[in-house]
DNA sequence: GTAATTTTTAACCCCGTGTTAACTGTCAGC
DNA sequence: GCTGACAGTTAACACGGGGTTAAAAATTAC
């Protein structure tokens, strides 16, 4: 019924909560660092998100931290260790939804993973680049507070750039996030950046489009 | 900042949460029994409800139930005893969003009000867009106060989409919302959206149901 | 059992969108 | 200045998603 993904080191505990959690009717997948469960976080669909304060690779707060910055808004659920309670509070203000203190009731972990999985989480699903604003939840793009129109591979393009924002992402990546592995013939690609330049950057002023040569493009505000 | 309600019987640990929650910039009304909590939360319109669970007059379980009967969903922190674990469950049926064992930590109760403040509660009685009202309880549509005739399926579309609100739904969800794992050859969902809007938008002026080009439907009041 | 309602299927149309290809412009290097 | 590579621009066309309609099939009500 539900999905989870819990990202935890210690393997022991793992395969407890996983069992556990089969027998409540809650499917759960594993990672066993942050760098792993970032991955699969993105590219997978969770209810709930079980993440371990200290994770090898990458600790918890900033696998959630770059989650939110991205634009996910999956629920989640802390756990820490006694002695970290002040990490509580950093957590919640980057975007954690919910704590618990290891050792943990089983019982009530189920019990927040349904409450969780009930609501969406409170954090804004918006992504930013300057005056320009991409709502996922409702699928709206603005800029300095005005609507634009979007075809759907424009949405798209868009999406990517601005999850990489400010990164510069390559044609190729650029491509296969729309084909996937099957590119059309001709380069299509330089057609949709016109239309999506023509929505986003022509009626303003500034442009925020930039292409880098021979790298790909990117979304800048200066300049 | 946030304006909260307490709803506790004993008097000497209300100051203390009350003065405490002022230094956090949290406004906390109180009321020391059931009935009258029950009243204040209908009457003002807080952030979060901090409800104990033994009240005199009314219990907090009844109170709980009786306001997500009427249609509120204000988060709910419950406040219970130690040996009162198994209505933790109870609770968590009846509508509550959140609770603390007491006694409890003062800084824990802070985050844990924040986190709740920023999200609704997932137990909504009445579901509402704009002037389109669905009630759970007996089962009606209503836009401008005049009743709609919804087939089934419309009826759970419409619900989806009502939940969702002002969030996009895509397609697949909606299918998935009707006929599980095993959606029907041809795609009958675009027939029953057509059927929906006929009974939805079309006796009136504005439409609510918009299409999101390849990515689902969503409800909107605006525009 | 029949009538009424609802769901499914199928066929149709239309507009938006994607693809293609040809053209223009720019810059680098010879 | 010529040439070739690369990015931007434009228009023609085909396709397909979504809206609409009607009729068959299934379900429910009477």
């Amino acid at each position: 019924m539900f999905h989870v993904l819990l990202i935890e080191d210690d393997l022991d505990l793992a395969e407890t909560v996983i069992d556990y959690l089969s027998l409540e009717n809650i499917e759960c997948d594993h990672a066993s660092n942050g760098v792993m469960g970032l991955q699969l976080s993105q590219e997978n669909e969770y209810d709930v998100l079980l993440l371990d304060l200290n994770l090898p690779r990458m600790d918890g707060l900033t696998v959630c931290e770059k989650l939110r910055k991205q634009g996910y808004d999956i629920p989640i659920l802390m756990l820490t260790a006694r002695d970290q309670i002040s990490d509580k509070i950093t957590g919640f203000n980057t975007g954690t939804d919910d704590y618990l203190v290891k050792p943990f009731d089983l019982d009530e972990l189920v019990v927040r993973i349904r409450a969780l999985a009930r609501r969406r989480s409170g954090q804004v699903q918006r992504l930013q680049c300057d005056d320009l604003i991409m709502d996922l939840q409702t699928k709206t793009v603005s800029r300095q507070g005005q609507l634009l129109k979007l075809s759907p591979t424009s949405w798209q393009l868009l999406e990517v750039l601005m999850r990489a924002y400010p990164e510069v992402v390559t044609k190729q990546k650029l491509e296969t996030a729309i084909w996937g592995d099957m590119p059309p013939d001709s380069d299509s690609l330089k057609v949709h950046m016109f239309h999506l330049r023509k929505a986003v950057d022509a009626p303003f002023d500034k442009s925020l489009i930039h292409t880098i040569p021979s790298h790909g493009f990117a979304l800048r505000n200066e300049t």
